[in-house]
Order: C-alpha cells, then sequence, then structure tokens
DNA sequence: TCCATCCACACAAACGATTTACTAAATCGA
DNA sequence: TCGATTTAGTAAATCGTTTGTGTGGATGGA
C-alpha cells in the first residue's frame, strides 16, 4: 500500500558514499569536507529521505515515548494534566501516548507491560484505586514509572503528589469561618491517599476550632459526578442533616449541586459547598464554586520531568516535594442558613 | 540502567528448539506436538518473554500507533474526542498518540512527518484553522490522514464532519421562536468548514422567518474563550445592540456569558445565547447553556474506525456521512426584554 | 626519506524478531 | 518396498539504522 520510502543505503548510493557515512554525518557525529557534505545533503533532500524511526530505535533500544495512564482522559483534571504532560514531553523530545483504564487495575497493568515490550520508555500513572499489590508488583517489575496525583503503596518508584492536608485544612476553616458547625465531608474511596490526606487536614481544621468530625457525616465512595449525587441523597436523609459540605473533588461536588438543584436545595442559601480540583470550568458553574486548587500543569510538567530523568537514568529532579494548593474563594459558600436567614450569595 | 529483558533466542535455546519455531508457535503460525510445545511455554514463563515490540515493527514495518493532533487536549470538546478515540483505537490493537498544535499549522506539519518516519501508522488530523496549501500538501504527502470536524481544502482524505448546516438552522430557529428578531451570529474564523455551514444553517433560519443576516451583527474571530468576551463588547457597543445571540461554540458561549455579567447584562433576560458543541459541563454553567450537541464520541469512535480501514488499505467504512446534531434547549434562552418585561428564565 | 598522524571514509556486525525456503525423518498408500 | 506426503522442525535472509574497527592515502615532522 505505502512505498518503501527511501532508505539510508539509497541515499549513500546516490551520493557516492557508504551507508555509515550518511548516518554519522547526518547525525553529526563525522565532520565531512564540504563537497562530500553537500553530496550527501542533495541526496538526502532529492530523495526525501528521512530515518526509520522504528529502525533507530531497535538499535538503540529507545522509543522516545512516554505512556500516560488516567482514568480517562475526557475528565477536566486529567485533560489539563494530560495537556501539560504532553507539552513537556514533547519540549524534551518524547512523544506521549494516553490510555484510560476507566479505573481498572487490570487495563493499567496491561498498560505498563508496553514498558517490557520496549513499546514505551516509562509511563506516568495516575491511578484512582485501591491496590491489592498486584499494580506495586507489576510497577516494581518495570522500573520506569512515576506515580502522580496518587500513591500505591508498595511500589518503588519516584512520586508527585499535592498537598492534600494542606487543602483540606483550607477548606475546613474555610467553613467554619463561614459559621458552619455541622459540615459533612464527602469523598472518594477510604484508604486513597489524598481521600486519607484531605480528611485529615479537614479534621484538623474542626479540632482546631473545637469541633469533632462526626462519623455519620463522612460520606467516601468514589470520585466522581454519580457518588456525589449520591451522598447528597444519603446526607439530605439524615435526622439532622449538614449545612455545609466539603467535596474532596469537583466532579462531586458538581453532582452534588445538581441533585441538591434537583431536590430544590439551594447551593450556597440551603448548603454551602467548597470542592477540591479547580478544573477548569469550576468559575462557570451555578454557583460559582469555591475550590481547592491544585495546580494541575504542576503535576503534568513536573511528572514528565521527573519521568525523563528516571528514564535517563539520572537522579529524580530534587526532593519529591509536594505541590501547593490553595484555596479560591467563589460563590458556593454561605453562612448557615440557622444563623443568616437571607444568605447574600453575591 | 535496564537489564536487557529475553530475547527469542534465549528462548528457543531454554527450549532446545530454533528461534524461528518459537517465533512461529508463538504467533499461532506453527502447531508443534505437545511436548514441544509445553517446552516453549514453560521457556516463556520461566524467562518471562515478552516479543519486543520495536523489533517486531521494524519487520512488519508497521507501527500499531495511530496519532491524534488537536489544537489543546485540554479543550473539553478534544478531550472527549480523544477519550472516544483511544477507547476505539484501543479495542482494535492501536496505541494513541497525542499531539496539541496550538493551532499552528507549523507544529501540525512537523507532527505529520511522523508517519514518514514510521513512528505513526496514521493520523487523526483535528484542525481549527484556515491552511494557506502547506498542510494540504503535507497531508497528500503521506495518506494515512483523516480528516475530522474540520476541512482542509485541497487534501485528499476521507473525511468526518458534522451536519453544521443542520445546527445552524436548528438554533437560529430555536431563537426566532423565542422572538427575536435581531439576533447576533458569533464565530470562528471566515472560511472554516464549520464556521461557513453553520452561518448557512443560521442565515437559512432567518430566511425561513423572513428576515435577513445583518453583517454587521456576525462576529467573527477565534473560537475560543476570550474572543467570546471581546465580541460581546463589540456587539454591546453597537447602536441597536442584539437580544439574542447564536455562538458557534460553547468556549464562545462561555466567553460571552463571562463577560456580560461583568458587564451586568443578565443570560438570558438581557440576552439569550445559543451555544454549539454541548460540552460535558454546559449542563452545569449559569445559566445552563442551551446548545447544539454533536456527539464527540461519534467523532473520536467514527474517525478512528476510518483511519484504521484506511492503514490497512480497506476502503474506508461507508460513505463519509454527516454525523447529526441536536438542539439541546436548558436556560439560556427566554424571550427578548423589549416583548417580555419580565423574563421568566425557568 | 621515513615513520607517525590524521583524515575520510568503508566493512560488517549488531539490534530482535519474522519469514521464506528447505530438509530430515516419519508415516502412508499401494 | 517404493514413492509420496506429512510432520517437525531449521538456516539464513531481512527490516533500516547505528557503531566498533579498520584502512588507504595524504600530510607533517625529523
Amino acid at each position: 500500500m505505502q512505498r518503501p520510502g527511501p532508505t539510508i543505503q539509497e541515499v549513500a548510493r546516490v551520493a557516492g558514499v557508504s551507508p555509515a557515512s550518511v548516518s554519522r554525518y547526518l547525525n553529526g557525529r563525522l565532520t565531512l569536507p564540504e563537497a562530500t557534505a553537500r553530496r550527501i545533503q542533495a541526496a538526502v533532500l532529492q530523495l526525501g529521505y528521512r530515518p526509520n524511526a522504528i529502525a533507530r530505535r531497535l538499535r538503540s533500544g529507545t522509543s522516545e515515548t512516554l505512556g500516560l495512564i488516567t482514568a480517562d482522559i475526557a475528565y477536566p483534571l486529567f485533560a489539563t494534566i494530560a495537556s501539560a504532560a504532553e507539552a513537556e514531553a514533547s519540549e524534551a523530545g518524547y512523544s506521549l501516548v494516553m490510555f484510560s483504564s476507566r479505573n481498572r487495575a487490570e487495563s493499567e497493568i496491561g498498560f505498563l507491560s508496553r514498558v517490557e515490550d520496549r513499546q514505551l520508555d516509562g509511563v506516568l500513572l495516575l491511578t484512582n484505586h485501591l491496590d491489592d499489590g498486584r499494580l506495586a508488583a507489576r510497577i516494581n517489575a518495570c522500573k520506569a514509572v512515576v506515580l502522580v496525583d496518587e500513591d500505591v503503596p508498595g511500589a518503588e518508584a519516584p512520586r508527585l503528589f499535592a498537598h492534600n492536608v494542606a487543602g483540606g485544612l483550607a477548606a475546613g476553616r474555610h467553613l467554619i469561618a463561614a459559621g458552619h458547625r455541622r459540615i459533612a465531608h464527602v469523598t472518594g474511596p477510604a484508604g486513597l491517599l489524598s481521600v486519607d490526606e484531605r480528611r485529615r487536614g479537614f479534621a484538623a481544621a474542626l479540632t482546631e476550632a473545637g469541633l469533632t468530625l462526626d462519623p455519620a457525616l463522612v460520606v467516601s465512595g468514589r470520585y466522581d459526578e454519580g457518588f456525589g449525587a449520591e451522598a447528597f441523597a444519603r446526607l439530605a436523609a439524615l435526622p439532622e442533616p449538614p449545612t455545609a459540605v466539603f467535596a474532596a473533588a469537583d466532579m462531586l461536588a458538581i453532582g452534588m449541586i445538581r441533585a441538591a438543584r434537583a431536590a430544590g436545595v439551594a447551593v450556597p442559601r440551603d448548603l454551602s459547598i467548597v470542592g477540591y480540583d479547580d478544573i477548569p470550568l469550576a468559575s462557570l458553574l451555578d454557583p460559582p464554586l469555591t475550590t481547592i486548587r491544585q495546580s494541575a500543569e504542576a503535576f503534568g510538567r513536573l511528572g514528565v520531568r521527573m519521568l525523563v530523568d528516571l528514564v535517563k537514568g539520572r537522579a529524580p529532579a530534587g526532593r519529591p516535594e509536594r505541590i501547593p494548593v490553595e484555596l479560591v474563594v467563589r460563590g458556593s459558600v454561605a453562612g448557615p442558613r440557622a444563623e443568616m436567614e437571607a444568605a447574600p450569595a453575591r
């Protein structure tokens, strides 16, 4: 179907030199007298020669390709991370192949084996679920993985996380400062690093204020919109529902806002919400979402930088510092209804 | 750094057969007596052998890898398309590498050359700008490109577009039915297929209603949020501003809503807006956006299917049908203010 | 003039799998 | 028993590039 394209042999023949010379000259490993150099250049141009990347890779043993595993690239947070990762990879001379695991360990493990196939030089892994040890084992088997955003306990790999505790603390303080006392926490699966750490920070904020975290107000499950709706229903059914919620992901907050609206509960008048992530459209929601921002760009950029270092055998750049987080105040938090009869949202 | 991993030679040695037999047996091209087969299996397991994908590709001449070019994978529409494309590619046994062109022809052309490098078997190209002929020339040079969503005139490649005219028509009719007579159109760069076709459909709706499209009310520029804001400013400064807008992209609508809010113009009370794309969060905006839905999943899935057919030398599946579009009515359209004093948004 | 350098290249062996063409032995039919 | 067929493999070429090791000729110094 596809004509085979000129090889280095043909270029060599046209230029009247050996393939070795062409290769060396083109890779700058050989300086040639001008006349010869010109002949090679001419031959390359004339034939439209492009070195076959696959052959080169076979010889060099690397693929100059990195992988990125996320639950689903369509999720706003992951899409932003992917975009930054691709930019950084591109600048470093790498391609980036994306893989959506749909949050299944099976898929992640299968994709990781491409490192052993030599299809990929390394993988950036954003997992989002608990591991029974199989994923960790797989990661240890391939030695070219960087863990981003979420941990896989037992895996020996460089890690890049955000400052989750600080995020939880900031969210908790903000809601307490607004006057709330009965604050729920809706979050992902217990055991996940981000879940535990954000909760820890949140609990610390309550403790500071002389409050305690009521276990009945912690709804832990999945990090998606659907679970947000479910959590809202569960909390609304409580004999004494909370006046505010700290949702550990914007997608959870979105699900809650939707469900709340459907149930005739106004946000923030009847229920204040703080989200987490600051996904690109958080500011455009109704109401604009008050949330904890963590820099998705930093995850993508730094993660790739660490991975490239790892792949090249350099020590991963610096201590794996925590990526800072920041409270972004918008319109989804008001005072509790009991205390402020008509809540001024604006 | 990375131990070389077992080769087929070693497997052959351990199993006591030739490499050729191992290769053929593993690829199902040779049936062997049970005893021999078992020895090979044992050797593979014992050594943890995985065929080197690069070597295989060099021999077969294909890379089992597809490329996807978008302006930026972080844009919601592109992220959704990418997700679907990745899923389809994965099912067909292909990897998908993503590339963000930042809407620059240079970048697109550079990336396309990877097809000639044999790094990629084919490319799905979502371009978003006008071409001076260079991009078309490049596409024609590599013969394994499918154009999605937007055209590149002069390129010889299979194409997958949405039914833009129908979309423009539906948007126009909806606004007219709501009572509007003075309707602006904010859109991308003139000359782009989607821009021209959506406008054509929109104009047809006006004509149907005995109206004409006032050129002063057509603001054409870029498909991004920033230009939406700019367009709002331009329209608001008109001696007789429009009462409604058909924005040819949700991101434009979002920019307009933002700018409108900042200027104290309420949507939809003072200005009705219909968007285009139905990006995942359109329903969560303030107000929820009435928009034209085109199935991003269909773009991704069908596009990859066409590309795989092309790469494998099969005729692209069926006629390049237009992907259907659909009006999704939400809350960003009301009657014109002059006619309905207090517009009931809900 | 002679030997040591250096230049400008060339030869051939990798890289690791696939594949074509082949062969030695076993089996079968007549 | 003989030829034909099947079985169970193998040897070697190939994909296109890179790279370690040479080598013939020109140049330079003594």
